[in-house]
DNA sequence: CCCAGCATGGTAATATATTACCAGTGGTAA
DNA sequence: TTACCACTGGTAATATATTACCATGCTGGG
């Protein structure tokens, strides 16, 4: 068995209940099933679940009656790859392009203190670049 | 056909080649194969962009004797969903946490120059803002 | 205690994705 | 012309994902 952990080997309906589960950061089955937009029966996601725990994609424990699920990659190991992938796909690897892109979409709602953090982060990569 | 042109609703190796053909522009089969880390046999990539097509996510041009497929939605917006999923799952949506990552994941190759850019965008957003 | 409700494990049925074969077409060079 | 490639369209075979059923066990209320 080689890297066995890469999300992008998941078929459609894997990968939209390990990102909810990614979201929530732990779920039951239940609290899956009512982030999903257009779901399946109860009984399938229960399933889906214990697949994907099959293949190494998350772990459970116990919660009373029902169990609660999390997934084994870290969170910041998944989104690295997961932002690698999208950065390379679509924004030519650019940081600014993807910058531009995600600012856009967030324009509606850009607080002064989410631009003072940004320029915080910019200020600091400086501080380190030299 | 309801023309769905959502790419989550894809098997793996769709979702895989439909990346590529995002990340070229516009592609031929053989281009598509040679991007593919463990790639099928030739046949299987031509089926699957054909399938692609029939579903509505590619078109294609004759380009001599052979085909070249792209995308029939935007880079624009499929990007602009594809950063949308992906700050929701992983970043709770918060723009500071998606550019840290980003800014973390290429914080080898810095160009002062990119930072630059970066430095602009946010200037343009200050004063947008207001 | 006993039952109803809700959760689980095992497993089957179906849909879909994935791979690949085969025959045909058109261009090209000898 | 003719033989040879490099490609395509149609279609089959297989693997995998997806949905769901059934029997069972635990838990809390009356």
């Amino acid at each position: 068995m080689v890297g066995k952990k890469d999300p992008s080997q998941l078929g459609r309906r894997e990968r939209e209940i390990l990102d909810i589960v990614f979201r929530l950061g732990e779920a039951s089955v239940g609290s899956v099933l009512e982030q999903m937009a257009d779901p399946p029966a109860y009984d399938s996601v229960r399933t889906m679940l214990r697949l994907l725990e099959r293949k190494g994609f998350v772990t459970h424990r116990q919660d009373g009656t029902k169990y609660l699920y999390k997934p084994t990659q870290s969170l910041n190991s998944a989104s690295r790859s997961a932002l690698s992938h999208l950065m390379a796909t679509f924004f030519q690897n650019s940081l600014a392009d993807t910058m531009a892109a995600a600012l856009d979409l967030k324009s509606d709602d850009l607080s002064d203190d989410e631009l003072s953090k940004l320029q915080g982060l910019i200020n600091k990569a400086r501080r380190e670049g030299r």
